[in-house]
DNA sequence: CCCGAACCTGAGCAAGCGCTTAGGCGGTGT
DNA sequence: ACACCGCCTAAGCGCTTGCTCAGGTTCGGG
């Protein structure tokens, strides 16, 4: 059975990477740099994953290290996207907080091997690719942080630091990708589920939203 | 049970290990580490940094990997060790869960360097080494789970899942390790402050303990 | 005064690294 | 037919890596 390739859309993640072999060390990149760690791979093995020639990685990236500043910065504007999405809905802030935690999660889950790399390779990064990235994560916590602000100047949330809080959600967030295992008993849908009420309790939101009638 | 000579106790957290020379060598891996990551440092840079040459770092270290392995295994239990005196305390769970996470939280800022090694190498390990440290990493989240199950039995806390709650809990935690600057505006003590109310609003305590009155 | 143990260095080895170069192969336009 | 171009490989260059080893220094005890 050949696989029907699918070169659009979320399902396929890289499907934006054209020419074909391309994607192909990307995504070997991506594995590897997740296994190991970008320091610890070679672009033998990279090559090699892709069913390639080490000098084949060169006629598509410059350097090894624009391989890894391709997927941080795909990788992040994705997150970002998947934030913004459920951040720009209408409705209570606690409606869009549980929203936007939920999907960001779900996302650092699903794509842990993707988020481990975007999220702990970082300095690896050359200073000008560095600085670039940076700004990307700034917009994340812009996000976040302007939900609470709503929820707070609307009265659905009691913060009393929301630097500090927004800090600590989105740090609960990040940190999916490092302890998340595909093989483990829990799916993306109930990490996401799980971490946006503990989120909403984190806010000290009013009423959980959903489930209007069950109180306890 | 041998005799615990400690040279200086838990203000210089590497007292405990011998020859003043070796101390000098892992002070300097475990800033090199937190720097640059494990695979990106070179024993040279090690060496340097202790004003030795390369050659004297195996004197005192088998490879480089017992380097990070010793100090991975002193860090873990300095950390355990720190949660554990908060957990043994007596009185109600959510003064012993507030104490925990304050001081873990204290722990991995104010000691972020070596935190950072201690939390993002492990996989750099070899295989014995690495099981042996996840054999400590389970009792930290056996000493948490345990707090809050308790927190739960009692009618303290409204957990419905303990076992996440527990992971999220610890997450938050570690985390601290990786974003926190100590250039920053934020001192250790006051991110325990602030990760313990959190933590306390995450399981659900019915009231806030210590501060009885002023709020604001 | 010398000895042996503890400690450290200069020089360097084998292996592996990121990356380059010269060239081959297959499809397309003319 | 043939030149061209995109894609790929075999071979290997220059350099750095973790680690070794023969030899030197320091120092307490005999």
């Amino acid at each position: 059975m050949s696989a029907a390739e699918e070169t659009t859309g979320e399902d396929a993640p890289w499907g934006e990477v054209t020419p074909e072999a391309a994607r192909r060390l990307l995504v070997a990149a991506v594995d590897a740099f997740a296994e190991r760690g970008y320091h610890a791979t070679t672009t033998r093995d990279i090559a090699g994953r892709a069913g390639m020639s080490p000098a084949a990685l060169y006629i598509h990236y410059k350097t090894k290290e624009e391989l890894l500043h391709r997927i941080s910065k795909l990788g992040h504007e994705r997150a970002l996207s998947v934030l913004e999405a459920e951040a720009d809905r209408e409705g209570a802030a606690a409606d869009r907080l549980a929203g936007a935690v939920r999907s960001f999660v779900r996302w650092h889950a699903e794509r842990h091997t993707t988020a481990r790399v975007v999220q702990y390779e970082l300095d690896a990064l050359g200073e000008e690719h560095r600085t670039e990235i940076v700004a990307l994560r700034r917009r994340s916590d812009a996000v976040v942080r302007r939900i609470i602000g709503e929820g707070v100047r609307d009265g659905e949330f009691d913060v009393p630091d929301v630097p500090g809080t927004t800090l600590a959600v989105l740090s609960l967030c990040i940190d999916v990708a490092r302890w998340f295992n595909a093989r483990g008993s829990r799916t993306p849908d109930e990490v996401g589920e799980l971490y946006a009420g503990l989120v909403l309790r984190m806010v000290g939101a009013r009423r959980p939203p959903r489930e209007p009638g069950a109180a306890r």
